[in-house]
DNA sequence: TCTCGACTTGGACGAAGTCCAAACTAGGTC
DNA sequence: GACCTAGTTTGGACTTCGTCCAAGTCGAGA
C-alpha cells in the first residue's frame, strides 16, 4: 500500500484524502469490486467523497497501470488491484464468484496471434465462465444469482 | 438463414415478422453489432419494430444458443452470430474494429483449467487487445477512435 | 503563510438496458 | 374462413452505470 502511494507520488500523483482512501479500498480487499461498491466502502472512511470522484480516481489508477478493468458480465465495470502477475478469471455465472487463475505455459501468447492478422497486441483478456463448486454442490436447489464480486485472492 | 428459421420454429419460437427482422439483420450482417445497431438495422426493414421487442429477440437468440454475446469494451453489448466455430476475438482499441479470429492448438483448454479450481467450465472468452494495421499505419497522425463494430467475417 | 493549478463536488445529463400494462397477432381448433 | 388464446409487441417510464461541467476547495512548492 505505501508502495503504492509512493509509486503515485513519485509521478506527480497529488495525494489527497480521497485518492489515499480508493487506493486502500482497493488494495486492501483484495476483490474485484464495481465502481458503486468503491464508492459505498471509500464513503465509509470518508462520507463525503463523491461518485464522480471514484471514478475519476479508478480511471486515473487504470491508465497509470495500478489497477486492471475488467468487464465480467456486461454490467458494471470492475477493478481488479492485481496487475503484477498474469492471471485470467474464473467466473461463476449463478452466484457470481469471481477467481483470478494464474496463466499457464499454452495459454495464449499476444503477440503470436496477433502478428499473424497484423496487429500489434498489448493485452489478452480470458474469461472461464462457468459453475462453482459451491453452486454445483447446491445442484438442483433454485438459488437467486446474487452478485458476489469475486473473492478471489487478487 | 432459412436453417436458422427452422430452427427455431422447431423449438415454438413462434415466427413474428419481427423476430425474422432481427435474425436477418444478425446473420446477414455477418459482423458484430449492437444492440441499438441491430435495431437500426432492423427499423429499415421494419419501422414500427421497437427497441424492447429487438432486446427480448436478442436475449431469446443468446439463450438458444444461436448468438453470442460478448462485451468487447464495457459499454454496449455486441452480438455475434458466429457460434459454430470456436474463435476468439481480436479488438483494435483504437478503431474499434474486431476481428474474430479461429481458435488453435495451445488456447486456453476450459475444462482442463475449470477443473483445477472444481469449477465445471462451459465458455471461454478469449478477447486480444491492440491496435489493428491500419490504425498502424496512420501512426503519429492524431485519429479519433471511432467504433468500427467490427468487420470480422464471423 | 501564500498562491496556484490540480482536484473535488453535486447535479445535470446521456447511453444502455429492463419492466410493465395494454394492444396485437401467429397459429391451432372448429 | 372465423374464432380463440397464449405468446408477442409496443411505447413509455424507469434504473443503472458512467460522464461532464462550473464553482468551490485544497495539496504542496515557493
Amino acid at each position: 500500500m505505501d508502495d503504492l502511494l509512493t509509486r503515485l507520488r513519485q509521478r506527480d500523483w497529488r495525494l489527497t484524502s480521497q485518492r489515499r482512501v480508493v487506493a486502500e479500498v482497493l488494495v486492501g480487499e483484495h476483490v474485484h469490486l464495481t465502481a458503486d461498491e468503491v464508492h459505498a466502502r471509500a464513503a465509509e472512511l470518508l462520507p463525503e467523497i463523491s461518485r464522480a470522484t471514484v471514478y475519476n480516481t479508478l480511471g486515473e489508477l487504470v491508465s497509470l497501470g495500478e489497477v486492471r478493468e475488467v468487464t465480467i458480465d456486461g454490467r458494471a465495470k470492475r477493478y481488479d488491484p492485481n496487475v503484477t502477475g498474469l492471471h485470467h478469471h474464473l467466473v461463476c455465472t449463478s452466484c457470481g464468484l469471481i477467481l483470478d487463475i494464474p496463466a499457464i505455459a499454452g495459454d495464449p501468447s499476444p503477440l503470436a496471434r496477433g502478428s499473424r492478422f497484423g496487429f500489434v497486441v498489448d493485452a489478452v483478456d480470458v474469461t472461464y465462465r462457468g459453475t462453482c463448486p459451491d453452486c454445483l454442490a447446491m445442484d438442483g436447489e433454485r438459488r437467486v444469482p446474487q452478485a458476489r464480486g469475486g473473492s478471489g485472492r487478487s
